[in-house]
DNA sequence: ATTCAACAAAAATCAAAGAAAGTCAAAGTC
DNA sequence: GACTTTGACTTTCTTTGATTTTTGTTGAAT
């Protein structure tokens, strides 16, 4: 298992025993994980975002922190909010990042989310790099926007 | 005996051990046999595709892997027969025909339905031409293989 | 008591290196 | 001729570390 997807599950394990919010000192869990403080700032960035449901916020200097907050979502809000954010691209990656956000808010089920991974993969897109993700994109949205109400 | 057999029978052997879900590193395998990582993709994709009841996927970078699903053909032969008897090309029109025959039979549901045809419709795949029903057909079979086993 | 400079203590950034897997076509086999 | 094997090259994702930016602290000068 990767170090990014142990340090992700931690950080929102935390989050579960606080009711969704943390305050966390950057290098300590650096420390803690052993590996360089940047890779926090990685796994912030790939996993936390704001399209992830996630707020962050930060402070440097003596005594800084990072500041984690789970944003309290509704399922067909949320929805519409990823589908109206997404721009005309997006990575397998990306896609797969939100399906697993959207199961763990428990915003779809498990039957979903392998029909919307089985649609958005890049080993099913087998078409050129420069299309791809425009297509990702497009079938994304699509599909999602047919989870929106029920 | 071919080496390509010989990682295919090792392959299924794990399926077999494993009830039919097994994660690979490519790498590794290939250090295994002694043969060049693409070759594995090679055994993958003249052996494991969607046609013989196979869902794949994979992610590259560290810690990457490939992941193999066997799907239980026995438990809904009816979608692993329309899998199989789809060619590698399919157009929008003959898909809305299966989906609509598969609601009628009711071995899907309607929301199934929806997401079907929400990333296989045509205005969803603005493609050329020439790859745009190769790449519907693999979509398409590769959802199927995701509603076969619940 | 206030101000300012120097220092220390965080966190952010960004690019390079590393670690997988994918692609494609040439060469080899049967 | 169809199927396999091989390998050079590409793409994707992660890890690492040097450098920068921001914030807080301390202490001397006024």
């Amino acid at each position: 298992m990767r170090m990014s997807d142990i340090i992700e599950e931690f950080i929102k394990n935390l989050l579960n025993e606080t009711d969704g919010f943390i305050e966390i000192r950057r290098n300590e869990l650096a420390e803690y994980f052993n590996c360089v403080p940047s890779q926090i700032n990685y796994v912030i960035s790939t996993r936390f975002g704001p399209d992830q449901g996630y707020y962050v916020e930060s402070k440097r200097g003596g005594g800084g922190c990072i500041k984690i907050k789970k944003i309290n979502i509704t399922k067909s809000n949320y929805l519409m909010h990823i589908i109206t954010n997404i721009g005309d691209k997006i990575s397998s990656n990306e896609v797969d990042i939100f399906i697993n956000n959207f199961l763990n808010y428990k915003i779809i089920s498990e039957k979903d989310g392998r029909l919307l991974k089985a649609a958005t993969s890049d080993n099913v897109l087998s078409i050129p790099l420069d299309i791809k993700d425009k297509i990702r994109a497009n079938i994304f949205k699509n599909m999602i926007l047919n989870l929106v109400d029920d």
